[in-house]
DNA sequence: TTGTACGCGTTATCAT
DNA sequence: ATGATAACGCGTACAA
């Protein structure tokens, strides 16, 4: 178990023979090197197979060479785990070829102040805020003296101070419901998401905005919290009122899978009586009965895309402030 | 986007009116260091609210303070991802209370050599690694100089050498099939996974186990990949043979409840013509139709324990070289 | 029990 | 274009 002492900048130095300082430029690609002396480093970096030894070089430059991946631990254990997965992946996969590490953090809410102080000892150089939803300002100070970037378009009292990369949830709400129109429905109903976050609030909106477009009242609206569990329930809800509804938009796949069943209980056959339309795509939308017809995220992108703005932040090159991802209808048998 | 100047350690010693030894002391609970100054100490910290640089704390001691996580990227992209994240979750949350930061690393397979310099750079204390299936030794070497521990059983030639925790696939499989047995199951079919993955193979054998306790023969046997895709072929598979079957266990949800496709277009109804047990309790599977009957494992925990076993290696305390986990039968409606 | 002083591997400043 | 040399913030003999 002993580690390979690691060969140091000063090794590669007397190899090259060059001091130290010369080794450090080329390492950092400086670009005021003699050519020929940068293949000559280069040559003894790769023949000593030197890695440059982070913490020194984070000590000396003051800066981390690290990004965190903030993911509030509710949102972890209750939804979006799959959600979450795709982004630390496309996040991941993009930071690899970089200087940056990724730091995994599950924000314990009963921890926030400790979250708070790693971010701004310097231990990361930004951070990566995946599925924010909590009402306290803490977020938009620390996006004050550290770069941050939110995944999914954040409350509305942060928004224009932060940075941010989302789907364009509402335009994917308005594809799954034109579909539905098309497809001849005339009583479109909905289950959205909590009331309160924001991807569910635009999902909603672009039901709305769909339908006005297409001059159909609006029908029926239920809310669950994207589980399967609430899904059902909402549909529950949705039949026991009576008005009946011949296409629902439900906001996530988790949710609308589960629909299929009160809606069978009730008699009622998918797509026949009931058109139904999911969001997210999940892996499982595929293989439901029938498979569901949704809208697909870009999520994994999503993921590269945030860690990519986060980069250029830090970097202080010029970043988009919002960064609005396509979504992608995808037509099965649901509807 | 300034950030804030850090307190060191050394102010702290100033307002504590100490040596910066004693507070180094303090501050990585020394025991000899007179209660009244510890407490002292202390309160400076808290009233600075200092945090030690991790750079400099590890430049001066020689450790990284950091574990990485470390996922072939194949496994990331395929399938697993709910399994991945539920581990990344559990991890994450056991090392948040320790002095340890948790580093993603998707593993890219042309860039194996990059991991390898990465991980023995000095630049983690350790290294958790989640289903490792590849045939190269690399692992193995890896292992001899810096402490690893593997999520899954390891490939047969490393496994005597390494460190893992595994959930007990075959118990878990056994307990699938007795379910069945006692439903009356008599001609049991099974889907499993990649013969390759010893997951899988443990799984199979569970199913072979028993059967032959119960005094069963084998039915017929089809592979799939785990994805439901590959769950319905395999499903097709196994009908095509004109083998009657009156109960299938199938190695994970997502073909379990993919299979039900088949099987209803052969006009087969589950459970009362095939009866079905799957594997994972995946968040879908409870809103299938029918609910699956399925074998729950313990992934969050798991991400906790290997970090646990990871951590007292790390710090040379007796740590099982092996560790099981539970599984537990959850039964719905599909058998 | 506490303090002094040196070293950890790099970067950055200032000469040259 | 390159080389000395001083930080960077902390741990840890060693001394007291």
């Amino acid at each position: 178990m002993s580690r390979q002492k690691a060969p140091t900048l000063e090794m590669v130095a007397a190899h090259a023979g060059v001091s130290r300082a010369t080794v450090s430029r080329v390492v950092n690609g400086t670009p005021t090197v003699d050519p020929a002396v940068v293949e000559t480093v280069q040559r003894s970096i790769a023949a000593l197979n030197y890695v440059p030894n982070r913490a020194a070089r984070s000590l000396a430059s003051r800066r981390a060479f690290a990004i965190a991946l903030v993911v509030p631990e509710s949102t972890a254990r209750f939804f979006a785990d799959p959600f979450f997965g795709a982004v630390v992946q496309g996040a991941a996969l993009e930071l690899a070829p970089t200087d940056y590490t990724l730091n995994m953090i599950i924000e314990s809410e009963d921890q926030v102040a400790k979250t708070m102080r790693y971010l701004l000892g310097g231990n990361v150089d930004g951070a990566l805020v995946v599925s924010h939803q909590t009402g306290d300002h803490s977020w938009a100070d620390i996006a004050e003296s550290l770069p941050v970037v939110f995944g999914g378009r954040p409350l509305d009292e942060l928004q224009d101070r932060s940075y941010f990369v989302d789907v364009d949830n509402v335009a994917g709400a308005r594809r799954a419901v034109r579909h539905l129109v098309e497809r001849d429905c005339r009583r479109i109903a909905t289950i959205s998401g909590p009331p309160t976050m924001p991807g569910a609030q635009d999902r909603l909106r672009g039901w709305e905005e769909e339908l006005a477009a297409a001059g159909l009242e609006p029908g029926p609206i239920e809310h669950g919290r994207y589980s399967a569990d609430s899904g059902r329930e909402a549909m529950q809800r949705l039949l026991a009122r009576g008005e009946a509804f011949d296409g629902v938009f439900i906001a996530s796949d988790e949710m609308a899978v589960a629909a299929y069943g009160p809606l069978r209980a009730a008699g009622l056959r998918v797509p026949d009586d009931v058109a139904v339309v999911g969001f997210d795509d999940a892996s499982f939308s595929a293989s439901a009965e029938p498979p569901l017809t949704t809208v697909r995220q870009p999520v994994v992108e999503m993921g590269a895309e945030m860690a990519r703005v986060l980069v250029r932040l830090i970097e202080n090159r010029p970043a988009e402030k919002v960064t609005i991802m396509d979504t992608q209808l995808v037509v099965r048998q649901s509807a």
